[in-house]
Parts: C-alpha cells; sequence; structure tokens
DNA sequence: ATCATTTATTTACGCGCGTTAAAAAAATAT
DNA sequence: ATATTTTTTTAACGCGCGTAAATAAATGAT
C-alpha cells in the first residue's frame, strides 16, 4: 500500500526510481531502504504482483510525481511542464495504466462523457444514427454511452436514472414519444444538459434538433401527385412516434392545398415491429382491395419495407414502370431503402447534418455553462430520393 | 451538512423525525433544537433547498436509520427486518432518492452490471441479439450495459478499457474478429469475467457460445443440391468474421461429401456496408455472366440483401418457381430476411437458445467465482427456413 | 547570485457509496 | 423480568479519483 506521505529529498529520488523500475522489470537487485522508505517497497512487490498498476497513485509513485500532478495532465496534458509530460508519456508507454473514467465521472466538475439515448435501437434507422453520433463524440474527444429504451417507459426512465448518476456532460435524447414520461424527463432535463432529437417533446430540453416532417411529406406527396395518380397515405393507428402524427397532418393540409382528395389508411398493430405491422396490413388491404388509389404514401420506410414484401407475395407489381400496377413511396431513408426491390423513392432525412447539428448544439450547450438563451427547435429539411418503387 | 455524528436518545427521535418531514413538506413548524442537533435543520434545509436528496446519508437521515443500514437494504431488501424495510419503502415512494449506480459499482465486490460488446451495431443481426441479450439481463436483474465497436480494432480496445473500470459483474464479447487486439482481449478476460459469443477467438474467455456453421451450410448446401442446381457459394474476399472463413470450409467439405464440384465467388470490398458489397459484387458477376450456376448460396443474409437487389435490377428473377432463372439462399436470418422480394430462404441462428445460453454461461460463471473448470465452446445448429428465394 | 515567475508538491478534503468489527438496541424466547 | 438471539448503529476505513490552498521547488531574467 502507497502511504500518503511521499517525501524524498532530491537527492534520494532518482536512485529509488532505478532501484522501483529494476525491481519492477524483474532484476534481482539487492536494495536497503532506511525504514522511512519502505513504503516504496511495498508499491513495488503490489506492482511486481499484479503485473498492473492499480491506481493513479501508484502510477504517480513509479514515475516520481504527485498523484495530482498525474491528475492534472490526463486532465489537461498542456497544464504540466513539458519535462515532467514526457515522464509521464513514457511511463504510458510503458506500462499500462489508463485512470477509471467511472471514478472520474464522479469528481470532475465537467465530464468528458456525452450520453445517447434511443427509443429502439434494433431500429437501423436508430442505430444508424446512434453510430454516426458515437463515431462524432469520439472524434470530438468524447467518450459516449448509448442506451436504448426498447420501446419502454420505464426503461427510459431508468436510463435517465442511471444516466444522471454517470453525470455526463451533455445527453442526447430521442424520446419514445407519445409513451414518454413527460414529468420524468422534464426532471432528468432540469439536471442534466439535454437536446431532444428525433421526437420533439414541446418545451423540454434545451433544445430540439430533427426533422421537417412537413418538407418530408411536400416532397413526396407533390413529386406522387404530379407524375401519377393521387397518393393515399398509409401509416399506423396509433403511432408512439409524433412525427407519424405530424407527417399525416402534413399530408392532409397539402392534399388539400393541390386541391386533391386525401385518403388515409390506418392499420392496426403495436410495438416495433413496423415491417410486419406494414405487410400484415398490406395484405389485408390489397386482398380486399381496399386501396382507394394504385399510389401508396407510407408514412416510414420500415411500413413501406412491410408493404412491398406484401405485394411481392401477391403479385402485385411495384414500381413507375408502365407495367407496374402500384406506386409506393415513402419517408426516413431508412438504411435498406436502397435495397428493397424495387428501390424506395423515399425522402432522406438528412442523417449527417441532423446529428452533427445535434452535436454541435450539445456542445454549445455544455461550453455554456449547461443553458441556452432561448430552446430552439431546429428542423432539417429532406431530400427526395427516386428509385424505382414510386 | 450532514454530520456523521447521530445519537439521539430514543424518546427525542420520533419527535425529530416528524419535524423533518414536516419541515420538507413546506409545513411551517417553529422548532427549536438544542445546540447538538442543530444539524439536522442543516440536512433538512438541504433537502428543501434542492427538494432533492443527494445521497444515501441524506436519505436514511430522513427515514432515521444509519446509513449502512440503507446500504443493507439495497444489496438485498430481505437483509433487513420488515419493519425497517417498511420505513425505507415508504420513503422510497415519497421522495425519489435512487443510488447512484457507479458509485456502488466503485465499492462492490460483485455488481449487478453486465458489459456487452458487439462489433458492429448498425448490422440488425447484432443490433437483435443485443437487444435480446439486453432483455433478459434486466429480467435477470441486472443492468446491462451495450456498446459497439464499430468494426475497429482501436475502439474495441478502449471499450475494454473502459468496461474494466466499470467493474461489470461479467461481460458478453462479440469480438471484431481476425482485426481483434488478440492480446488485448486475453488480457481483458484474464481480469473480467466473460463469455465470447458468435465469433470465437480459440482459448480466450471462460466460454464461447455460437452457431455451429456447419450446421448452417450443410443444411443449405443440401437442401440447394437436392432440388435443384448445385450450389456457387458467394462471399467477400477478406472477411474479418471467422464465421465467414468456416462457412466456406464448410460449404466445400459437404460438396465434397456430395460429389459435387464447389465454386467459390469472391468479391471484393472491405468494411461492413455487406448490403452495398453483396450488390457490387453481384452486379458485376451478373453482367459478366460469370455465375457458374443458378443456385446462389450466400455467405450471410447482409450480401444475400444486396444480391437480390442487383438481380431486381438487372430484372433477373429470383425463386424457386418454375419460371425464375436463379436460386439464391444464404445463412443468418437476419430480421430483414423475412422481407425481402422475394424473401429469402436462410439458415436461422436459434437466436433465443444463443442468447439465453451465452447468458445462462455468464451466470454461471459469475456464481462460481468468475471461472469455470473447462472452456467449453458450445454452438447451436440452424435451423433452415425455406421461403421463396430458392 | 538574486529575485520574480512559473510549475509542482503537500495536505486535506470531497464524491457516493461498500464493508467491517464492535457496541448498542430491539425483538424473541424462557 | 431475564437471557438469548437478531438487527441496527457507530466508527472507521476503503474505492479511485478531483480539487483547492498553501508551500516548495524549479526556471528564467537580471
Amino acid at each position: 500500500m502507497v502511504k500518503t506521505a511521499w517525501f524524498i529529498p532530491k537527492k534520494v529520488k532518482p536512485i529509488l526510481h532505478k532501484t522501483l523500475h529494476a525491481l519492477i522489470l524483474g532484476a534481482i537487485v539487492k536494495v536497503k531502504l532506511s525504514s522511512k522508505f519502505k513504503f516504496l517497497l511495498g508499491t513495488c512487490s503490489d506492482i511486481m504482483r499484479y503485473n498492473k498498476i492499480k491506481n493513479m497513485a501508484e502510477f504517480a509513485a513509479l514515475i516520481g510525481v504527485s498523484r495530482p500532478t498525474v491528475s492534472k495532465y490526463f486532465n489537461d496534458p498542456e497544464s504540466v511542464r513539458p519535462s515532467t509530460r514526457d515522464r509521464i508519456e513514457a511511463a504510458l508507454k510503458e506500462y499500462d495504466y489508463r485512470p477509471n473514467i467511472y471514478a472520474i465521472n464522479q469528481n470532475r466538475r465537467l465530464t468528458k462523457t456525452i450520453g445517447i439515448v434511443v427509443p429502439y435501437l434494433a431500429d437501423p434507422f436508430f442505430a444508424e444514427i446512434a453510430r454516426m453520433l458515437e463515431r462524432r463524440c469520439i472524434a470530438a474527444g468524447f467518450t459516449p454511452s448509448l442506451f436504448s429504451s426498447h420501446g419502454e417507459q420505464a426503461l427510459e426512465n431508468t436510463i435517465l436514472d442511471n444516466l444522471r448518476s454517470l453525470k455526463p456532460a451533455g445527453v442526447l435524447l430521442a424520446p419514445l414519444g407519445r409513451t414518454s414520461d413527460r414529468k420524468h424527463i422534464e426532471a432528468f432535463c432540469h439536471d442534466v444538459p439535454t437536446i431532444l432529437f428525433d421526437s420533439n417533446i414541446e418545451g423540454v430540453g434545451a433544445a430540439f434538433v430533427g426533422s421537417d416532417n412537413f418538407s418530408f411529406v411536400s416532397q413526396t406527396v407533390e413529386y406522387l401527385s404530379r407524375t401519377g395518380n393521387v397518393p393515399c397515405f398509409f401509416e399506423m393507428k396509433d403511432p408512439a412516434n409524433p412525427n407519424a402524427n405530424k407527417r399525416r397532418l402534413a399530408y392532409l393540409e397539402i392534399m388539400n392545398r393541390l386541391n386533391l382528395e386525401p385518403h388515409i389508411i390506418k392499420i392496426d398493430g403495436k410495438g416495433w415491429s413496423f415491417e410486419e405491422i406494414g405487410r400484415q396490413g398490406a395484405l389485408k388491404i390489397l386482398q380486399e382491395k381496399a386501396l382507394p388509389t394504385n399510389t401508396v404514401l407510407c408514412s416510414n420506410d420500415r411500413l413501406a419495407i412491410g408493404f412491398l414484401s406484401a405485394c411481392h407475395e401477391l403479385g402485385i407489381s411495384v414500381g413507375r414502370d408502365e407495367g407496374c400496377s402500384i406506386r409506393v413511396a415513402s419517408h426516413d431513408d431508412h438504411p435498406y431503402a436502397r435495397y428493397t426491390c424495387p428501390s424506395l423513392t423515399t425522402a432522406a432525412h438528412d442523417y449527417e447534418s441532423v446529428s452533427d447539428y445535434a452535436l454541435s448544439t450539445l456542445f454549445r450547450l455544455i461550453e455554456s455553462g449547461g443553458r441556452l438563451e432561448k430552446r430552439q427547435e431546429t428542423v432539417f429539411a429532406a431530400r427526395l430520393i427516386m428509385r424505382d418503387s414510386a
């Protein structure tokens, strides 16, 4: 055990360090130490025994630097004298010591950890966004910590509770939406600098970054109605995601503006198996020949994937070509939209911009001490991606 | 600030608690306390000011129970007297206090945290496995912590380093495979009870749980060759995943056993965009008419998804029906295999069994103190799922 | 060599909790 | 009421680290 008392006259020091190193490297060296310095042998044999530096005190003792200095180095390498820095870095190469990030988080005023919470990570859309966010965090020198609510309010709540314990510098939260526990999230945002993304909850969090649902739907509807039959809108009956509601409203408004008659098809199903829900819904509608027009605009790509699967099974050809009987378009540009058959015409999220902007807003928030003047809602336009399905 | 000194004669105690509660609930009550008990007001006003219990000491003081007792309760509610338990639980309902999980982890001999590491979370296969593992962890009373290596060795290493700091009871690790830093993983497994899954690294970790690649390939090859033309094997040139290599070897062996001539098509591409790689590879092969047979067995479903997309684009009909020109089958039963067009015939992982067994093995490992007698490699057979593509 | 300035060290405390041993109190049995 | 057992409390330490103030040492300028 290293005693905290560690004061050695300058002249003795270098010899002691050599000895320490020699011992650690396994060379057998006879040492005589006055009882005053015996504790060094303790440190030494500990390190030998486990061949591993346990903590910052041991590491500091090894180099012959005080623990606070090492702590300072890890906080900001530039803050210590170059000669000290070199010694620390040399030791870092020789032995593998890394400070315990969770102990750091417990004590630092401002940590280097960023929490990311998504409602359902097995949805490739969120998996992809999470991937981009994590990579950007790492590039900016932060350590991301990713959590999935698995579509459950209780889980979302405990994730936020745990996140509080983690003491992240900031959090990017894509809430469940309608099924979120607003009070709980509000309380969390009160304590932890948080940016909402994907799903907005009015007034909660320091800012919201998302997609402009109106832009999504207006582009698809305008394109579809310009190039063919009037689109009907295909969606789940009770969507948990607020974007779904906004898309429906946008559809209605745009159809109204274009002086076209809107048709909304609401299908049953709950949970996050959107493809299956879309598929079953489509099978039913198609078999009943209840499709009001030959053009279907799905609320999101996952439903569309299910829809296309149903079409294929029923031998209904989808596409904008002459021989095709229906057109299917959608929203999101899901990672698999490119690989459906036919490939899916969709309104694409600007993944890059959304994640860049969400993170840079979070960084601004962190730098300004956790508060922004005004809660801003920033929303990115869609880009219409014309593929083969419509 | 709560002084650690907290000794109050039995007769005074109930009155003090009442007072505390009254104060906290905002009722204005005049209190006179001897200087000896003044510190209670400190605790009290702190709690009032922030309306939030900061730590276990404050929470314990509020109930009138000692901190170690509360600690004991959280460790195991059964370990305290029912009357004490009731008081704690009543307070738990009234105020929201939750112990800091990361502080707990730093101190507990055995934590309730389980680390899960996958090589690439944006791959729906891993997203789905991770989802199941997390849910099972939670059901078993553990807190899962999920990490994605994003296909990078350096990241996999730092994830393991951080995981060490987290002091999980155990870790489920699906390594990158060939690109993993074996030494690093070995060292990690030496310190932390770890079960490898999906990708095996010989001799590393307390056990391995995965899929029997031979069973996968034998079922698809036998089915395909029995019902039609001889299958050729479609794969990436340099697969990082060791399963890919095992599948190729299995293909060769089975073809040999069946006395059939094997054909292996190796396509270019690196990274984790398997669909795109499969698509480009397929486009090239198909346009060059270099397909040796009309039956293609893809190494995995993601390549197959790309292959199907290429076929559709080129107007090549896929399926087992008469009119179709080629058949495509694959391995994994990727979450989207059901929704490709045509739906993908594939050999399915037993997701449930693999995740159940991996976790129950990990629990055994944890219970037996981090060591198992022998390193077992458990491998689950595939289930052939016949759909429309072959 | 002397002084001012920068950097490092000591000391001491804090974070939020686990853990232990001994002492005290409460519950139960007699 | 007394003895016995069980539970709780006290006190003190540990985990691995941050942080702040006072002191000491090293560096640079003169």
